[in-house]
RNA sequence: GGUCCUUUGGCCGAGUGGCUAGGCAAAGCUCUGCAAAAGCUUCUACAGCGGUUCGAAUCCGCUAGGGACCUCCA
């Protein structure tokens, strides 16, 4: 089997995977913001490092996943007048900023699950860790890399790009940083304007707010994911991920905070997805063009014209590559959607095919070869970067044959009972514990199959008396209901949910 | 302005030197009481111009669109 291969931001390229320990792998990926609701483009990183997560387990590594929640405010726009994003929410909204923080961590729990993603290992808030920030600024400060003006304390970006590779991660050039015509308010503290703030003095205003051996006042941004992932990952760690608008300043700080506090580059392989984008442009708070996770889910927004269930949208984002700008449009939900099910249901038809204990040879063993060809593929293609689009396309190569077998369009042992057993245990490991897909039908209780089957056989009987206005009302009535009926080729009767 | 990325068939999207990815849509056919679903078939594209090469969607250059970052941002 190839090796897996990710792409790293950091020089890139595609560099095969080797962890720090063999058998562990520390990842850490960037968490929200819970100043207010998710969007589209947040369940972007969420979704791309689910499957991350769950491939690495799948190839039998012991995986530390830590996600963080960033529920510390910090500076809306740096230089201007000082905001703390969440006390200022929390004003608005008549709200304890920690009664919100809690609201939207909820709001996106409920998303993550809606998505079918596994709860990271270790999910660390920013506030639980302000010692451990604390901490870290200290040391930045005592290994000379960081000065206090005014209850504040800043990172010296100069200095350290002096002796070290600041800038590369992003393909930022120092000087030019340095150089900045661009002018700013309030910058007078700094004494370089590359410099970033690591604990900044707060204002009367500010809700959020702890002491610190430099006064009251609040940590950085960048500094709560170089502490947390010091804490549970240690020093150096192997992956690092987020989605790309967060390559500079943060993860270039990152870097830069944690080489010095700790003495050696905290990652081994940082990987970036891309963005979302509608009509063309990133979707984002400040573009005002996005979607959040419930109007999704609803469809309560007038650039949606339907609800979309959250595996459709999983769905969507995997028949992408994670480094590719993906295109809101209905027309591509709808696309997935449509796609989505076509898949699923030839999955489950599959595992409801009857195989063949006694191991058959295959009569058509060109068929049989190309299964086990495309079955074959799933792991390369997951080893390069992680190509869940092409995995997919597997599949979907898959299910003409799959729903061929079921109709009886073609013997049930055209493929070998080996390749049918294969076929059946591979797409569900990549279905179900891979790609994290589940059904999107609401699992129905007993009593509603009880009356689903009653209908079934009331319609059935109607069908063979062929009194087809019986059988006629029951499926269209029901199809009002959004439970479609489908006569099967052997003349029995499916339905299904929407 | 600086840095970087991108441009694929009606739409969405894989793909980095030779071998029609895949999905959706569309058309025809088969199956079917009628549907739906399913199956089969058809639709062979890579912004433009030049170059490298036996051969380029894939490498290089130029031109033209689009975008991201440079400030909070997934």
């Amino acid at each position: 089997m190839s090796d897996l291969k990710i792409y790293n931001s950091y020089s890139r390229q595609k560099e095969v995977f080797t962890p720090i320990t063999p058998g562990h792998v520390g990842m850490y990926v960037c968490g929200p913001t819970v100043s207010g609701e998710s969007h589209l483009g947040h369940a972007r990183p969420y979704i791309t490092f689910d499957v991350v997560f769950r491939y690495l387990q799948h190839l039998g590594y012991k995986v530390r996943y830590v996600r963080n929640i960033t529920d510390a405010g910090h500076f809306e726009e740096e230089g201007r007048e000082a905001e703390d994003k969440i006390s200022k929410k929390a004003v608005l909204e008549k709200l304890e900023p920690m009664e919100l923080v809690q609201k939207y961590t909820n709001l996106f729990h409920w998303a993550m699950d809606q998505f079918n993603t596994i709860p990271p290992s270790i999910e660390p808030t920013a506030t639980g860790h302000i010692v451990e920030q604390i901490g870290m600024i200290q040391e930045i400060i005592r290994a000379g890399y960081a000065y206090e003006v005014n209850g504040s304390v800043y990172f010296d970006v100069k200095k350290y790009a002096a002796n070290h590779d600041y800038g590369k991660l992003s393909g930022r050039i120092i000087d030019d940083l340095l150089e900045t015509t661009r002018e700013l308010d309030g910058q007078e503290e700094k004494r370089d304007r590359a410099d970033f703030a690591l604990w900044k003095n707060a204002s009367p205003e500010h809700i959020m707010r702890w002491q610190s051996p430099w006064g009251v006042g609040f940590p950085g941004w960048h500094i709560e994911c170089s502490a947390m992932a010091t804490k549970y990952l240690g020093p150096q760690f192997d992956i690092h991920g987020g989605g790309m608008d967060l390559m500079f300043p943060h993860h270039e700080s990152e870097i830069a905070q944690s080489t010095i506090c700790n003495h050696t580059a905290p990652v081994r392989y940082w990987m970036h997805n891309n963005m979302i984008t509608i009509n063309g442009k990133k979707m984002g708070k400040s573009y005002n063009n996005t979607l959040t996770l419930t109007e999704m889910f609803s469809g309560s927004n007038p650039l949606l014209d339907k609800p979309y269930h959250p595996m459709v949208i999983r769905f969507f984002i995997l028949q992408t590559h994670y480094r590719s700008t993906l295109d809101f449009s209905n027309e591509a939900l709808k696309a997935a959607e449509k796609g989505l099910k076509r898949l699923w249901d030839a999955y489950e038809q599959l595992q409801k095919l009857p195989v063949d204990e006694s191991a058959t040879a295959p009569t058509q063993p060109a068929l049989d070869q190309k299964v086990q060809q495309l079955l074959g593929e799933l792991d390369d293609f997951m080893n390069d970067d992680f190509n869940t689009a092409k995995v997919l396309a597997n599949f979907f190569e898959l299910v003409p044959t799959i729903n061929s077998i079921k109709d009886k369009v073609i013997e049930s042992d055209a493929i070998g009972s080996e390749t049918l057993l294969l076929l059946k245990t591979t797409m569900k490991t990549y279905m179900e514990e891979i790609l994290g897909l589940r059904s999107v039908t609401e699992a129905d209780n007993d009593k509603m199959k009880g009356v689903m089957d009653l209908l079934m056989e009331i319609r059935r009987e109607a069908r063979s008396r062929k009194d087809f206005v019986t059988s006629d009302k029951i499926r269209n009535q029901l199809a009002e209901l959004g439970i479609l009926v489908k006569d099967e080729k052997d003349g029995s009767m499916s339905y299904s949910v929407e």
